[in-house]
DNA sequence: CTAATTATTTGACCTAAGTCAAATTTACGC
DNA sequence: GCGTAAATTTGACTTAGGTCAAATAATTAG
């Protein structure tokens, strides 16, 4: 697990049980089925998603092709952040990839608790630099490697996302074609 | 200016004078030459740099290659947010690219007042916010748009960086070879 | 088990954008 | 203003990766 994640969840279990006790009566948990929506374009995500069990993605549609922005697995947290935070209606899907389990983090109530307690406004922002810096190195990598080096280092990365999802997913979340992916994979296998 | 800026800028100015002088006390004034680094790789970046005069922009170095990540007007803030966040060396420059005024605002004093008035940290947590969801929309772009299109919407969204900067630097921000770029712009021109 | 989908691979071809080199234009020092 | 250096443009060529189409391979339903 990422250090900085890390070190948000040890925070996180060390709240004083108090404010752990107030802050859990905002959260709900619902299974979801394989293949539907947890958030759709034109809804606003008024929540943070904790995956419990299961895979699931964050999507968008472009020009009748489908790029997936995020893939999450056990212990991650699913959120259209530009809709959360700007309270405007999202542009994107969040889908579960299987049957799915999530804690769901209510934004109001988790906002009361936030003011309240200056501990938790802080493992929110941390959080959300997190997410900054996450997206920095993305960005990153769209700009500095080709697609080979890309697959290799979500290879490296997140083997498991290479494991248990198919092709056409991990080649949207790559931004290459499935058929350059398929030849890549064929090209490393025979190296 | 972004709406949500706008919004923290407001904030900003709507603080209780108290909190806005104490947190004032924390603010350094500087000017650095046309060309000077304001920050260099290995060096932790301990301040967040507004902009009041001039213009400069954050980039690293790629395979002798120089990718420019963020061009700052003035009111702008510069700051490489992975070695802020984390406080670990940065890996890339901040330079002035003309005579150059900044307000330096040191972190360890800023962390001061932001934990003393929770209205201190919330504005925080929104600049931080607002940097998530640039970057999320900054790689939209990358993963949806050919060199023209980028072009264009750098037009679109920030004419003057287009106007004032030489068109290697615009090149290297939009991640395509100047002479690509050059191309671009004849097209455009004739048509 | 077999048929029918669905997913993946392979092949042929095309295009956006990169590289290298040369020509031109612009800016700057004296 | 003149010469030199830097910035920009233009040309020729190459290449990564896209598209379309067909061939296999793997799942799933019945």
């Amino acid at each position: 697990m990422n250090p900085y994640i890390k070190r948000i969840k040890d925070l996180s279990n060390n709240l004083d049980p108090k404010i752990r006790t107030e802050m859990e009566k905002g959260f709900t948990d619902k299974v979801f089925l394989k293949g539907s929506y947890l958030l759709r374009p034109g809804q606003i995500c008024t929540s943070h998603l904790l995956i419990k069990k299961g895979l699931a993605r964050k999507f968008y549609q472009h020009k009748n092709k489908e790029i997936t922005t995020e893939i999450y697995l056990p212990d991650d947290v699913a959120v259209s952040l530009d809709s959360y935070i700007m309270r405007k209606p999202a542009n994107l899907y969040i889908q579960a990839l299987t049957e799915l389990e999530v804690t769901i983090i209510d934004y109001s109530r988790f906002d009361k608790v936030k003011n309240k307690y200056n501990d938790v406004m802080i493992l929110d922002k941390m959080f959300i630099e997190y997410y900054a810096v996450w997206f920095e190195q993305r960005l990153k990598e769209f700009q500095t490697m080709d697609a080979s080096q890309r697959y290799l280092s979500l290879l490296e990365k997140e083997p498991k996302i290479i494991q248990l999802l198919p092709v056409s997913i991990i080649a949207s979340y790559l931004n290459v074609s499935l058929e350059t992916l398929s030849r890549i994979r064929s090209k490393i296998a025979s190296s």
